[in-house]
DNA sequence: GTTTTAATAATTGTTGACAATCTTGATATC
DNA sequence: GATATCAAGATTGTCAACAATTATTAAAAC
C-alpha cells in the first residue's frame, strides 16, 4: 500500500517527514545505518516514536529492517530499480493522458509555471533544488491528474528514484534536464494525448538510460569496488 | 507506499494476515470497530503486537484509525471508490500489456488453469471461494506480469476493491463472472496486447458500473438507511 | 601470526504500568 | 421533557525499565 502518509501535525510524523526527506534529497546514503537511540537524540522524542517512523519508512522501501541488527537507508537492487522504472512508466503514462483529456487553463498555468521554475534553478546551477524540482515536476502532475490514490503511488516511485539515482548514477550527469518536462506540458496543451504518453515514457527511458544497471547484483556490497 | 507486506513468520505478521483476511473476505463488514485489547486477547499476543498490526493494515487503507477513537474498518467514499477504480484501470491495462509481450506458454497454462478452477467454484455455487478466485484471477496476472512492485500495489487495490463491493453492492449479484477472464486470458494467449487491455478496461468498468455509486457522499453512516 | 573462544558492551525488542482522552450514564437545571 | 454538567468507566497513547540478541574486544590456544 500507499496512502495519506505525510501527515503534519503529530511529533511522530514529524520525525518519520524529516527522515524521509533526508533520503528522498539524497543527503544520506544507501546503507547508512540509522540508530535508533541516537535519532532519538536528534529529535528530542522517545525511542517508540523513532521506532514508529522506521517502520513506516520501511513499508516505503526507503529503509530495510533487519531484525535484531536495526535499520539502514535501503539498498535497491538492479532489479528493483527496472521494476521501479518500469512501474513509473506504466503509471505516469497514464496519467499523462488522463491530463490530456481533463487539463484546464489553470492547470496547465501551474505546469508551465512549475517547469518556469525548473529552468531557473538549472540556469542558476542550484543542483540541489533543480533536483527537488524535477521530482516535483512528477509529483506535481500526479496531483493535478486527480487520482489521490495514484498520486500516492507516485510519490513511493519518487522518492525510491532517488535511493536507486544515488546508487546507480554515473557521475553528477546532466540529471533530468527541463527539457524534456516542457516538452511534455506542451503536449498536454495542446491535448495530443497519444504523443504526452509516448513522451513521458520516452523521458523516464531516458532517465533510466543514464544510470548504470548493468553491474552484476551479486556484487552490491563495497567489494566489488577493490576488486575492480 | 507499497511493498512486501505479507511476511509470514513472526507472529506480529500473523495478526496482520489474520485481519486482512477477514476484511479482503468481506467477513468484517466495514465500520466495523476493531478493540486492541479484545484482538490481543483473540490472537493470545500483547497488545503491542496487535498496535503495530493495526498501524500497518491503517497504511493499506483496509482500517481507519481515530485517534483516542480507536481503529474501525475502513469505509471507503465514493471518491475513493472511483479512484480505486480508475488505479486498477490504469495499472492492470498495462499488466495485461505486458503479459502479452512476454507470456510463455506455461504463463497461459497457468491462466488457464485458474480459470477453470473460478469456472468450478461458479457452477458448485461456492460463493466464497468464487469471490476469493475472482481477485486471486487479477492477483496472479499481476504476479506473472513479472513486476513485483506493481504486484503489491494491485494486492492492495484488490483488497480496497472487496471493502467498497461490501459497501457498494446493490444486492448479491453475478459478481464479476468467469467468462470475462476468460475472454482476457485469450487475447494474452493470441497476444493481441491492444484487445487483451481493452477487455481488462472494460471488465473493471463493468465490475465497478455494477456498484450502486450514485448515493450521497455526506451520508455515508447508517443514518442514510433510515431516513430513505 | 592467525584463529577460537569467552566476556563485555552496545543495540534492538518487548512488556506492563501509567497518563491522556473519549464515551457513557446519572444528576441537576431550565 | 429537553438540555447541560459532571463523574465514573472504558479505551487508547506513551514511556521507561527490562529481556533478548548481536557486535566488539580481549584473551587464549594452536
Amino acid at each position: 500500500m500507499p496512502q495519506e502518509d505525510a501527515q503534519t501535525n503529530t511529533p511522530q510524523a514529524e520525525v518519520y517527514n524529516r527522515i524521509w526527506r533526508a533520503i528522498a534529497d539524497r543527503k544520506m546514503r544507501p546503507g547508512t545505518r540509522l540508530k535508533e537511540e541516537k535519532l532519538a537524540e536528534i529529535f528530542s522524542v522517545s525511542r517508540a516514536r523513532v521506532r514508529q517512523a522506521l517502520a513506516a519508512l520501511e513499508h516505503d522501501g526507503l529503509v530495510t529492517i533487519v531484525p535484531h541488527r536495526g535499520a539502514f537507508v535501503s539498498q535497491p537492487s538492479v532489479e528493483e530499480a527496472r521494476d521501479i522504472f518500469f512501474a513509473r512508466r506504466a503509471i505516469e503514462a497514464q496519467l499523462a493522458r488522463r491530463l490530456c483529456a481533463t487539463a484546464t487553463p489553470e492547470i496547465v498555468a501551474k505546469l508551465e509555471r512549475h517547469v518556469a521554475r525548473e529552468r531557473e534553478a538549472h540556469a542558476e546551477g542550484d543542483t540541489r533544488t533543480a533536483i527537488r524540482l524535477s521530482g516535483g515536476f512528477h509529483l506535481l502532475l500526479g496531483e493535478l491528474a486527480g487520482s489521490p490514490y495514484l498520486w500516492d503511488v507516485l510519490r513511493d516511485l519518487v522518492s525510491r528514484t532517488s535511493l536507486i539515482i544515488a546508487m546507480y548514477q554515473v557521475r553528477t550527469g546532466p540529471d533530468c534536464g527541463p527539457d524534456e518536462h516542457a516538452e511534455i506540458v506542451a503536449a498536454i496543451t495542446q491535448g495530443h494525448s497519444d504523443r504526452a504518453t509516448e513522451l513521458m515514457t520516452h523521458h523516464l527511458e531516458h532517465l533510466e538510460g543514464t544510470l548504470d544497471l548493468e553491474q552484476d547484483a551479486s556484487q552490491s556490497d563495497d567489494l566489488s569496488d577493490l576488486l575492480s
